[in-house]
DNA sequence: GGCCACAGATTGTGGAACAATTCCACACCG
DNA sequence: CGGTGTGGAATTGTTCCACAATCTGTGGCC
């Protein structure tokens, strides 16, 4: 058996977990300086182990330290948008190819099942934007998650955060109708017609974005 | 105009640079112990300093901490091999299509040009192995370049940082005749047949270092 | 042989200090 | 008036030291 390993909490980690989480909920909105001595006393951290924590969220695209200038929560424009999109395309297109070819040419239960929810929770007119957009993050993780390939599962989930945090800031609720029915249909048409019809719903979600700022 | 930043080196930069030169060059073998004290003491710096550079190179991948154990150079066993394939698969071939739209289904001289190059000094009985492999590594390299997609080139080079810590391990001199005119028809190929042609380059390239190990 | 306790080594974190750099306001000068 | 120094406060980058928590290995004990 293979061991899997218990979530120890270091202090870094801990700070790591709540400065995402602020972060993603918009607390702190992009493009907010994180000043040293502000979180250092806020957390009853050292200056050290905050810096260990930027240092991790830089890693994961959410947060950006220039030298001797500190570090700020990430801002993504138009242009870089558009070039996480591309890989989030070269991510999730294999991911779909791998799983249609582990699962015969379909996609699990799991995706349809995400899908559904996902028109499920739209529909509702009293679902909250954050519970569409989890659904709809949702939908996407499945498809990755049933690639079974932890490499590109763990890059998506990377770029996921970074999107989270666009995604976030504009709130398209004027998709929001189409979201669900689209979906569905998105998943339907990798199976009819392959992994490549994800450049296209890639491609809209992309020019949503972009136009709604 | 934009600003382009002057690569200024902080200790932590300096030591991260260090580390992952000798770890690529197999000066620190894969599942190296690195304990702090010995390299804080050999390159005179603190540990905090050490340790960030050490988190560093875990998000390249290049290191593992586990937590209180103390970290290693990353040793991948032939599972997580394939697992890496795969996302360079994903990442490879999409940055194959992408180039090829740009360039109007062709691929640019950049990418033929270091295919020959890889020929040429493959060919030649005196080249040493690492500069067959630096030649090697191009190809593929100018291949994502041409893409013209930064987050697929930052996540390629990355995964290719990691890729190297292998390759250098066992050094598959049986290929090397093949390399040069696999990777011309690797090319040609691409551009008559489309960027699927790499998924079997790919699982042809992960056969030969797996069974070689 | 297997289990336990203990000492030594190593890591994780906190705290203080100081140099280097940036930021900002203000005077100066053509 | 715009551009150029100048000085000081704020902030970051790094060092050194201290100590608790954890791991590791050794030897004794049953």
């Amino acid at each position: 058996m293979s061991i899997d390993p218990l979530p120890r909490v270091s202090a870094v980690d801990a700070l790591v977990t709540v400065l995402r989480e602020r972060i993603l909920d918009g607390d702190l909105p992009a493009g907010e300086r994180l000043v040293e001595r502000e979180l250092t006393e806020r957390y009853d951290v050292a200056r050290h182990t905050l810096r260990a924590a930027l240092r991790a969220l830089q890693a994961d695209g959410l947060v950006r330290i220039e030298p001797n200038r500190g570090a700020r929560v990430a801002a993504l424009d138009g242009e870089e948008l558009r070039e996480l999109f591309a890989l989030r395309l070269a991510l999730e297109r294999e991911a779909a190819f791998l799983a249609l070819e582990r699962h015969d040419g379909r996609l699990p239960a799991s995706v349809h099942d995400a899908a559904a929810e996902l028109a499920r929770l739209a529909a509702r007119r009293r679902t909250g934007w954050a519970d569409v957009a989890a659904a709809h993050n949702a939908v996407h993780g499945a498809m990755v998650a049933a690639a079974g390939a932890p490499r590109i599962a763990r890059a998506y989930e990377a770029l996921d955060g970074e999107l989270a945090l666009f995604t976030m800031q504009l709130r398209p609720v004027w998709t929001r109708d189409r979201l669900g029915p689209d979906h569905i249909a998105l998943v339907a048409a990798i199976e009819q017609d392959g992994p490549d019809v994800l450049r296209d719903h890639l491609d809209e979600a992309l020019t949503a974005l972009t136009t709604g700022a």
